[in-house]
DNA sequence: AAGGACAAGGTTTTT
DNA sequence: CCTTGTCCTT
């Protein structure tokens, strides 16, 4: 092993926390021998490295949360380390829950002090400490993409930007683009060819949205992160506070970081007074530090794993975790490549795939487990054929005692889980979709959060204008600029405004509207937020919450509708109040602004485990970072996976391949990849192709219980397996026509003709087609599988026309009458 | 100001 | 197919 460095502990703190036995190690002895437990050499390597960088480079399903963990854990065994010392950063609130657990598991207690974070609540909690620094309060909002739409579409709409192409949409991408990379208005404006008026008109938007933010006191998701990269760059001496305080930083999923959570990490580790060069800010202010640098920056441990990089399309740079070494001269590389999860079949199959992304470092799970199940395909009619697949084979795994739970179909886009809902409803499988509709961007929940932000942050206009008329109160444009033009001219706030109804000039119908609300808004406040200084009993927020749905109108308007839907409204609010009930439990000292924080930035995906018995439905990129016994892998078809939008992206196609082997990797034992030769989207019934990442899986690891070939073949005498062999793969322009770009060159220099033998999936190169063939109940038909059977009846129109037939000896079937291979008798 | 009728358009997702 | 948004009427 390595020269670990041992760091003496940090001197002016206070009494041992190591729960140890009281006895101080002996020289020589480690504390943390039994964090060693288990792992394999690479693994505690990890561990026990001590130095400025480590880069661990963790394949799927290599023990890396195992390791980072204990990592943690024997920083604080040794003393090398304070709780207080150790920042440790995820993407996701359940990775960081998930995180705290296992290290509180392995050192109890004095896991207290850490923060475990996400990248934005650690940033939040830095921000709400300094936010008055740069002119917000410590009651600022976090506007979600939802809000900062909203806001963005009302700026898009007074700037008249339509008309130069600037959709809200594309405006709110850009915009977030932006400042990921760190950019503003003003340099942005700098770079850009102002001579487009495209550009001016938006320079013009992304200025007044940044002014709307601060005049609201608010920060979107990607200020969260980006102003406190500002906020470090501008106040050194601030920066140099977190700086001293966390000697270790440690980034779990680090391939998914972008350029500001990069830029933020790197602030985070310079050495303490290293912005000793004057800094002249925007203001022309000019620090020096008084102390040359003495300290040296934190300790930086970074994981991650290039090949399940798929965020690239929001922002991700693969190059930070590629080019790690690059930035941090000096840094330890460690290799985890020993799997501990799935089967050597679903491994090769993974490393065949992911192989054919070129410009990646080489990486080659394995497992000591054995080669376990091949992989098993299918090829349904339809996306219902291939999803009955799916339930029929889930009932089989479950009668062979798998449990539900253990189970996890996986699909690219969230429409493709409606016929598979469909099939499952039927045949009475219990399911749970992960990470569908989201609870909080729901209207209601919506509408009752912005409730809560009228009281937390007066300044935000943005949320008064969203509850000032819900429920109906008669309140519309008109009165709304109204109000808007009255704050201006007394420069007073949108909620103060308020308070003075009968200054407004409105009709006394509306105005009583106005004050009424003013009047609940008020006495909210005063349960949340007492003036008198004392504070608020924990359930303040629930009652606070129940109050203003109460007294605003809201509960009783949506109880007085006819609209079935407003029922489900009534209910989801009642969740809303028993969560705030929940916060208050577990967050006694909880406050309003606690409990905004903690709603904004925790998502749904969050409650992912709660899925006991019951199969889990998600798209592929919810299920990283999940492991499963039984894994389906629906709809790997072309166009889907990898999907169309992402041929012509540049990297599109790698990160798809990517995101196919991440749904690989998460299987234990089983493992089913399945596609449908037709698939209606968009109420148009579409031919489907073989993915081209299916030929790209050894034929030996694959067995087809129905391939693509004994879909499309006419032929019934040959045996599937070798129907599947006929007619080429890739064939003379495979239907489609298209080209796709880099992705099919490796393969194609790779396998000559000759070895196209070894692939299972020979992509057929025509289609059936059977026109407009009529049939009519009574008819009797042959189909090439099912054998002879009779016409019940024909739905659907034109190319969706489905025949319903009774099979003499496949019993009943549905069958698309232009493709399916049948011929009338 | 509010509700109904039609057109358009529709990856992936966390925070 | 289904949701969302805009326009038009009352």
């Amino acid at each position: 092993m390595t020269d670990a460095t041992p760091t003496a502990p940090v001197a002016g703190t206070i009494g041992p926390i190591v729960l140890d036995g009281g006895a101080a190690p002996r020289p020589g002895a480690r504390a943390d021998e039994d964090l060693l437990d288990g792992l394999n050499p690479q693994q505690r390597e990890a561990v026990t490295y001590r130095g400025q960088a480590l880069l661990i480079v963790a394949g799927a399903g290599s023990g890396k949360t195992s390791v980072l963990t204990r990592r943690i854990a024997s920083l604080l065994r040794n003393r090398e380390a304070w709780p207080s010392q150790i920042l440790a950063i995820t993407f996701t609130n359940k990775a960081a829950g998930e995180m705290r657990e296992r290290v509180e598991h392995l050192v109890g207690d004095s896991a207290r002090g850490m923060w475990i974070s996400t990248f934005h609540s650690a940033c939040v909690r830095i921000l709400r400490r300094e936010a008055e620094q740069f002119g917000f309060t410590k009651s600022f909002t976090i506007y979600d993409s939802g809000d900062s739409r909203a806001l963005i579409k009302r700026l898009v709409k007074e700037h008249e930007a339509d008309a130069f192409g600037l959709t809200p949409a594309a405006t709110q991408g850009k915009i977030s683009k932006l400042k990921n990379e760190l950019a503003d208005a003003e340099s942005y404006a700098r770079t850009a060819n102002m001579s487009d008026p495209a550009e001016r008109v938006f320079v013009e938007l992304f200025a007044a949205y940044q002014r709307e933010l601060q005049r609201a006191n608010a920060f979107d998701f990607d200020d969260l992160i980006a102003q406190t990269v500002f906020l470090f760059r501008a106040f050194p001496q601030v920066a140099d506070v977190y700086r001293r305080r966390f000697r270790h930083v440690l980034v779990d999923e680090y391939q998914d970081t972008n350029h500001a959570q990069y830029a933020l990490i790197h602030e985070l580790t310079r050495p303490p007074g290293s912005d000793a060069a004057p800094l002249a800010g925007s203001g022309g202010m000019m620090i020096f530090e008084a102390e040359p640098a003495a300290e040296d920056g934190a300790s930086l441990t970074v994981v991650g794993d290039s090949d399940q990089s798929i965020y690239a399309f929001r922002g991700a740079d693969i190059r930070n975790i590629s080019e790690f070494e690059k930035d941090y001269p000096g840094a330890k590389v460690v290799l985890l490549e020993q799997n501990y999860r799935s089967t050597q079949n679903i491994l090769s199959a993974a490393n065949a795939v992911i192989s054919h992304n070129f410009d990646r470092k080489d990486k080659r799970l394995w497992t000591d487990v054995g080669e376990g199940e091949k992989i098993i395909g299918f090829t349904g009619y339809s996306q219902h054929d291939e999803a009955q697949f799916v339930a029929d084979e889930i009932e089989a795994l479950r009668r062979a005692g798998v449990d539900y739970s253990q189970m996890a179909v996986f699909y690219r886009t969230n429409s493709q889980s409606r016929a598979l809902e469909e099939i499952f409803i039927r045949s009475a499988l219990p399911y749970k979709i992960m990470g569908g509709t989201k609870f909080y961007e729901r209207a209601e929940i919506k509408d009752a959060l912005a409730y809560l932000v009228a009281v937390a942050n007066p300044a935000d206009e943005m949320a008064m204008r969203r509850i000032i008329n819900r429920p109906r109160r008669g309140i519309g444009d008109v009165t709304i600029e109204t109000i808007s033009r009255y704050a201006v001219d007394q420069q007073i706030t949108f909620r103060d405004a308020l308070a003075n109804s009968s200054a407004l000039g409105v009709g006394p119908k509306i105005q009583a509207a106005i004050a009424h609300l003013d009047a609940v808004l008020a006495e909210a406040t005063e349960i949340m937020l007492p003036a008198s200084g004392e504070l608020a009993p924990p359930t303040a927020v629930a009652d606070g919450l129940q109050l203003l749905l109460n007294k605003s109108g809201y509960y009783d308007a949506l109880r007085a509708s006819k609209d079935a839907q407003d029922e489900a409204r009534i209910e989801n609010l009642d969740e809303m109040v028993a969560v705030a009930r929940e916060f208050a439990r577990n967050n006694p000292e909880g406050t309003l602004l606690d409990f905004l924080t903690e709603v904004a930035l925790v998502s749904d995906a969050d409650d992912l485990e709660d899925a006991s018995g019951s199969v889990s439905l998600m798209t592929l990129h919810t299920a990283k970072g999940l492991e499963y016994d039984a894994v389906f892998v629906t709809g790997v078809e072309e166009d889907l996976i990898p999907h169309r939008i992402s041929a012509g992206e540049p990297g599109g196609p790698q990160e798809e391949r990517r995101l196919f082997y991440v749904g690989i990797t998460r299987a234990r034992q089983r493992l089913y990849l399945s596609l449908a030769m037709t698939r209606a989207q968009f109420g148009e019934v579409t031919v489907a192709m073989p993915s081209r990442f299916l030929q790209e899986i050894p034929l030996e690891l694959l067995h087809w219980r129905q391939s693509p070939g004994d879909v499309n073949s006419r032929g019934g005498t040959q045996s599937r397996a070798l129907n599947a062999r006929r007619g080429g793969f890739g064939g003379s322009g495979s239907g489609s026509g298209k080209r796709y770009g880099d992705d099919l060159v490796p393969l194609a220099r790779r396998e000559p003709t000759g070895n196209l033998e070894r692939f299972a999936n020979k992509i057929p190169s025509k289609v059936r087609d059977n026109g407009d063939l009529e049939l009519a109940p009574g008819d009797r038909i042959r189909h090439d599988d099912f054998g002879e059977g009779r016409v019940d009846a024909v739905t659907g129109e034109g190319a969706k026309r489905v025949a319903h037939v009774r099979f003499d000896v496949a019993g009943p079937k549905k069958l698309l009458i232009k493709i399916a291979p049948i011929s009338k008798l």
